[in-house]
DNA sequence: CGATGATCTGACCGATTGGACAGGTTTGTT
DNA sequence: AACAAACCTGTCCAATCGGTCAGATCATCG
């Protein structure tokens, strides 16, 4: 956006770019708290110490503040299994994924649960990349798995529903954060719970595929 | 409520109560749709057919109508696992439990939908319910799980997140309906893919744990 | 210094919201 | 038929919503 600001100098521009992160970080944890309708551009303005006018200045509308909001989000998402080839090992990669998955689930629960209620209400907005860079993520990785497969290097699991159930059980901490605080009667989740977590899903997904827990450092997962 | 409509003849009663399933069916679709916040009373007593000021006088206000849509769906889930004993079959009480909980995903994704976003606004309305019914609930089944571990009538996993898992992974195919859609290029659920589904998440749930497939047929599960 | 454009905000606007209420209609009982 | 209680709804209202805008303030540069 505006050639004009990104070509002036260093100081004025990192000053809009600093003053519109705190407005997107008040507006990711109002509109996640609150839901799209919910949250209300006062809300926001306040979170952020700001007029509420001035939100307007800087993002236009609601609308256009929200799908700034959300596009944010999705770029914590890009580097999923970016650069995984068939030559690579399925247990390594399945638990790099899952614990990586989780660990944003754990970091950014604001970021997942705002995501979560967009998809809810039948992904008004995100709609289109749900059919475009999303699908075409998905068809990439599922063919992945499915060479896998094909090399008889797992059991012949569903791939699409492989993905679904890794994404669906990290996904849940943060989504139902309260209702599995309330059912283990915790008061938040602390290392133990996390790392109990990690492990019990590993292990789940890694058994479904007939694979076991590799015993290799962790460090070799991010190579590709 | 009303002891007086209560103890009164059958016809009128019969009639208040036909007109309330139906504010509540256009309740559960708007508050499911849109939100607390972003249904109206307007757009629910349209759906319902009636005026606005009818709404309020067989519910009082916009929250007390939602509480009793909340309530009307947790009443859906109360007899999940309700009469299991440990000395049950592992592998035939799980599956029940995974192909009921699926099954309610697909027959009714709006009151799935609308409880997940009472969840992920932090349950403003049910957290009394997860600290109390909902919590003892999860106690008891729990415990039944231990109890199978330590008759070795099962691979030792965590009762709690195998719960979790099982709701998760089912919550997931109503609650993120528009996201698997579109990933699978499919313009609905099919019945050929809602059993591909449900055979998945039982393989995968009873591998986790140690089991297979029980060749006894379903019936036997809700015997208790 | 003067000027120019970006930044910022108090005040305001029409639209919509949940809710209240008076008054009309229907129903059941005597 | 007469009465009371329950049922129903058109109309109104204060509050809040997203958004606009004129004008004040600021920084930068010739």
């Amino acid at each position: 956006m505006s050639t004009v600001t990104a070509a002036r100098a260093r100081g004025p521009a990192k000053d809009r770019a600093r003053k519109q992160a705190v407005i997107l970080e008040a507006a990711e944890a109002e509109f996640a708290d609150a839901g799209y309708q919910g949250a209300s551009m006062q809300a926001i303005a306040d979170r952020a110490g700001v007029p509420k006018a001035n939100v307007h200045y800087y993002f236009g509308s609601k609308e256009q503040l929200y799908r700034q909001v959300l596009e944010d989000i999705l770029g914590l998402w890009n580097d999923f299994l970016s650069d995984v080839t068939p030559d690579d090992d399925p247990a390594l990669v399945l638990e790099g994924f899952v614990r990586q998955k989780l660990r944003l689930a754990f970091e950014r629960p604001q970021a997942s649960r705002l995501f979560a209620q967009e998809i809810l209400r039948g992904a008004p907005v995100l709609a289109p990349h749900l059919e475009g860079d999303m699908r075409r993520w998905f068809a990439t990785k599922t063919r992945i798995v499915e060479a896998w497969i094909e090399a008889g290097r797992m059991a012949p699991v569903a791939p699409d529903l492989l993905l679904f159930t890794i994404w669906s059980t990290t996904q849940h901490y943060a989504d139902f954060e309260v209702q599995v605080l309330a059912l283990t009667e915790k008061p938040r989740y602390d290392d133990a719970a996390v790392g109990r977590i990690a492990d019990f899903l590993v292990d789940l997904v890694l058994s479904g595929c007939g694979l076991v827990r590799a015993r290799v450092p962790l460090e070799r997962i991010a190579h590709g």
